[in-house]
RNA sequence: GCGGGGGUUGCCGAGCGGUCAAAGGCGCUGGAUUUAGGGUCCAGUGGCGCAGGCCUUCGUGGGUUCGAAUCCCACCCCCCGCACCA
């Protein structure tokens, strides 16, 4: 068997006739969409996974009889493209290897996608020759890219409306940047610092005793500036600036990331730190004048270089005034040593609890932390007070109206109560460093002023999509928690770019739609799109009244068709799709969307749809790793879904996508078993050869069976579909069948053919080609049309599959038996008495030992035998008594020949040759065995 | 740290109060095959056992229960997200 062939062949026809393009039609329709790829490099298996999923669901719902709709597009909108263009163009040698090696682009081709055109060209051809090898059953009529002049109008017009209904603002963010590039900066372009995320320190302005001087004291908490003792300055050289209009002393380091923190500065003079060492400063909250003082663990390149010591809850501050008291510090720089009377710690926070009254000497005690130069241990320590305190800490009543707040709450506070009183900033800095970027220039934190945002954070926006979340089906289950932590968690998104491929802000054009914030409704686009293909459409038709008409039903028929220039008739049959197709059935995704665009998804759909046009359900699958390592498109490693349907074919590919894990979880793409299973596939193809066309003779107990036990699979199937458990799926209707049918066969099943039609349909949404194939050995139609199988409770066997149970069972007891007898050559089958039988039915109906020996009592054979009787009745307590109806006897005999072939013993029945002991053993349910 | 998920027999993974030594796949072992391998087919695959049995396992430690891989509590470990990036 040639799978390849196949498959080709299958995909021809499919393509030929059309039949995954569908129409409007009387039947229901079912939605399903799967996020477009973003086009800078070819499909991986990631995707694969993720498309064969919504495929096996697509062909599913299709033979339960819906009308599905399956569509594709392409995402090209943002830098990457771009970036890869330029690193092309550059022939820079790491990507030219990544995307020879795991790409699978051939050099020649590749060396000429310099421009994102030319990527996007390349890309979108091989993407679309790849989804077709697999045989996804899309609906390629509705294809198109984000790149598309229609597509723009399209977005064009959402963001006018979300313009309109006040749910796009303006503001400012911090983001990564590099000042030689003069650009913000992605991870894949750095060279350290990938990790590093920005924190908000707060600032807050210490001013001198006696003029305007600022010192802007940097922290992470603020809620601890009612124990300001002191504060530090490194003893070296600062910088004094004019910072929006103010004043400044700050580091040289804090002066040049201030430029980029939208702050108006201007350099006054360099000045040495020892000249502040003894002065005052007033604290702005407490009004206490405190001193300046020097610090060796000061680090001028963090925030401001200016901190404020709280040494009750700051380790590193506790410390060094404990260095002063050792060492000559104080007398260097000409202060006197009576400044350590007024150092003595501020205790401002209690915990519940707490050994130490002094939290932070206590971390310092537990670490045996002696010097500020112990820089790890004290690092530990900050971190061992900041949790403790954070999570359990209550303000004591020296912080004012703070008092008795909980940490946690009074940061963020404080926080705002120092801006809002003009004495407080913030200042951006990285968690970690060095942040270096790949031209080797350091970055740093830039404040982007004045862009557009969308307005996520406003209140009735999220209660209206947390409202909705409740009414929609999330697989799996729980991530219904995880999308309303999301939904909460969800800040205000910045929407616009200055670089990168896409839509510009109608309004504004000097910005670009940021890409995911294109990529909200594209879904209703696809309704629209088959007729731009058909060249019925053309951009310019795509005015605003003409979306406004298709998606709302807005405006009279008349004046829209005249302002758009789009016949009536056309116009009606577009609205008229629009509102059968939507809303979305069913949106599934990989698990890295969900709290970015499958929350916008929900976000925009409900701010711009009515009701009725939400989408119904959302459903998240699991990575894909390869060998156990994790994939990565720039990097490697990398398998394409082209080399996997070239390699494996395409049923191969998809069935073991499918099973190899369950939908949630991750999977990992073993090369070894994607080999094993096209053994398994053939090993069907094997079967259909033998079976499949024979005539089926008469049909007996076996035959029962089979197709009873195939009635379970029916719905198994179709119960782990209906959850999207592919795994569960494929591991019931191919696995578990196929177990079914090796006993079947083994048992002397000869009419194979009874189950295979609606066996072949159960595997047609996982592996359809070669059920196509089989399939139309005997039928005209195309078996991706077929009715799905339905369980048919009338021919599940009870009595059959628990005689076939019995045995299995007794096979296995004969053989486990024969390992502790040489030489064995027959097995004596005893079934139990008839008395037996029925003290089992007078124990299940009593329950109770002693009136079931009472009853069975009253019969005078028994009484006879009241000792063995006894016994039994304890036995059957002992072990529980639940046996089955079924005629021992019947099934034992009609299958004699084949327990004597399984088991290589000859079997008789002559209870004369058992011993007395063995035979006695017999129960219902499980005769006595004796081998000799 | 916060939030979400998870730790099952050699591996992947089902099971989620009794029918569980625990589905299915992989791997391994043995057998069959006009028997070189490979493929295909069949069987076995925790330990012990001269009779269908017994013993020990489901991250660790407790607990609830007649009974726990399954329920409760504590602890340890792993994965993912924490954003302006597709």
């Amino acid at each position: 068997m040639n799978f390849k062939e196949i498959e080709e062949k299958w995909q021809r026809e499919w393509e030929n006739h059309g039949i995954f393009q569908p129409d409007r039609s009387e039947k229901e329709k079912f939605f399903i969409t799967i996020p477009y790829p973003y086009l800078n490099g070819n499909l991986h298996a990631g995707h694969t996974r993720t498309f064969t999923i919504g495929d096996a669901v697509a062909r599913y719902k299709r033979m339960l009889g819906y009308n599905v709709l399956f569509p594709m597009g392409f995402h090209v909108t943002g830098t990457p493209i771009i970036g890869l263009a330029e690193l092309i163009a550059k022939r820079d040698e790491r990507t030219i290897d990544v995307y020879t090696r795991y790409h699978d682009v051939p050099y020649e081709e590749l060396i000429k996608l310099t421009t994102p055109e030319k990527v996007v060209e390349y890309f979108s051809k091989e993407a679309e020759r790849a989804l077709k090898m697999i045989g996804y059953s899309i609906d390629w009529r509705r294809k198109f890219t984000t790149m598309d002049e229609s597509y723009q109008r399209f977005i064009e017009w959402q963001y006018w409306k979300l313009k309109e209904m006040g749910l796009i603002v303006k503001g400012s963010h911090p983001v990564r940047y590099c000042p030689h590039d003069d650009n913000p900066v992605e991870d894949h372009d750095l060279l350290a610092g990938e990790s590093a995320t920005i924190v908000e320190f707060t600032v807050i302005k210490f001013r001198f005793e006696d003029n305007d001087l600022v010192f802007p004291c940097a922290t992470l908490r603020p809620e601890t500036v009612f124990g300001v003792t002191n504060i530090w300055l490194k003893p070296a050289s600062y910088v004094k600036a004019y910072v929006d209009g103010e004043k400044w002393i700050i580091s040289k380091e804090a002066f040049e990331k201030l430029k980029y923190a939208g702050k108006e500065v201007e350099f006054i003079e360099e000045v040495d730190a020892k000249e502040f060492f003894g002065r005052r400063v007033v604290n702005p909250v407490t009004k206490r004048k405190v001193p300046i003082l020097p610090a060796e663990f000061v680090d001028t390149d963090n925030a401001t270089g200016v901190v404020m010591s709280v040494p009750a809850h700051a380790p590193f501050d506790y410390v060094a005034i404990q260095d002063f008291r050792k060492s000559q510090t104080l007398e260097k720089y000409g202060i006197p040593r009576q400044i350590l009377e007024e150092l003595k710690p501020v205790v401002l926070i209690r915990i519940e609890g707490e050994n130490y009254p002094i939290p932070a000497e206590g971390a310092v005690k537990e670490l045996n932390i002696e010097s500020q130069r112990s820089v790890d241990l004290l690092d530990k320590a900050t971190k061992m007070v900041y949790k403790k305190e954070f999570h359990k800490g209550i303000m004591l009543e020296n912080t004012g109206k703070y008092s008795g707040m909980k940490v946690s709450l009074a940061k963020d506070i404080v926080h705002d109560d120092l801006i809002k009183a003009g004495v407080g900033d913030v200042f951006y800095e990285f968690s970690e460093k060095p942040v270096i970027c790949r031209c080797g220039t350091k970055c740093v934190v830039k404040v982007v002023e004045d862009q557009w945002f969308l307005n996520y954070s406003r209140r009735e926006w999220k209660e209206k999509v947390l409202e909705w979340l409740e009414e929609m089906e999330i697989i799996p289950e729980y991530y219904k928690e995880e999308f309303r932590n999301k939904i909460e968690w969800l800040k205000d998104k910045a929407c616009a770019r200055r670089k990168g491929l896409g839509t510009r802000i109608p309004w504004d054009r000097e910005w670009l739609i940021e890409s995911l914030s294109d990529s909200t409704i594209y879904m209703a686009y696809y309704i629209i799109s088959r007729y731009i293909n058909d060249g019925l459409i053309k951009p310019e038709n795509l005015t605003p009244e003409f979306f406004d008409f298709i998606f709302f039903g807005k405006g009279d028929l008349k004046e829209v068709s005249s302002k758009t220039g789009v016949e009536e008739n056309l116009l009606n049959e577009i609205r008229e799709d629009f509102e059968y197709w939507y809303p979305v059935d069913l949106r599934s995704s990989g698990k890295d969307l969900v709290a970015n665009h499958l929350l916008f998804f929900l976000f925009h759909h409900i701010a711009l749809f009515p009701r009725k046009y939400w989408p119904r359900s959302i459903a998240i699958n699991g990575f894909v790793s390869l060998e156990g390592k994790k994939m990565s498109k720039s990097k490697g490693p990398l398998l394409t879904l082209k080399r996997a349907v070239m390699e494996f074919g395409a049923d191969v590919t998809r069935m073991y996508i499918l099973h190899a894990s369950e939908y949630e979880s991750d999977a990992d793409w073993k090369r070894r078993d994607v080999e094993n299973l096209s053994a398994h596939l053939a090993r069907l193809y094997t079967l259909a050869k033998k079976h499949y066309l024979k005539d089926v003779d008469e049909i007996d107990d076996l035959d029962r069976w089979l197709i009873s036990r195939f009635q379970r699979a029916i719905k198994d199937t179709r119960d782990a579909m209906d959850k999207l458990q592919t795994r569960r799926a494929v591991n019931t209707a191919f696995f578990e069948v196929m177990a079914d049918v090796r006993w079947y066969l083994r048992r002397g099943g000869k009419n194979l053919a009874l189950i295979f039609d609606d066996w072949l349909k159960l595997l047609t949404p996982f592996t359809p080609h070669i059920c196509e194939e089989i399939w139309h050995w005997k039928h005209d139609s195309f078996i991706s049309l077929e009715k799905y199988p339905e369980y048919d409770k009338s021919k599940v066997n009870e009595q059959l599959e628990t005689a076939e149970e019995y045995l299995r069972t007794l096979i296995e007891d004969i053989k486990e038996i024969k390992k502790f007898v040489s030489d064995a050559r027959k097995a004596y089958i005893v079934f139990a008495e008839e008395w037996k039988r029925k003290a089992v039915e007078v124990v299940k109906r009593t329950g109770n030992m002693s009136e079931a020996m009472k009853e069975l009592m009253s019969d005078e054979r028994l009484r006879n035998m009241a000792k063995e009787v006894q016994s039994f009745l304890k036995r059957i307590f002992k072990e529980g008594y639940d046996f089955a109806e079924i005629d021992e006897r019947k099934i034992v005999m009609n299958a004699k020949e084949f327990i004597e072939s399984e088991t290589g013993l000859v079997l008789d029945f002559n209870e004369e040759r058992v011993p007395e002991d063995r035979r006695r053993i017999a129960m219902p349910g499980r005769p006595a065995i004796y081998i000799q």
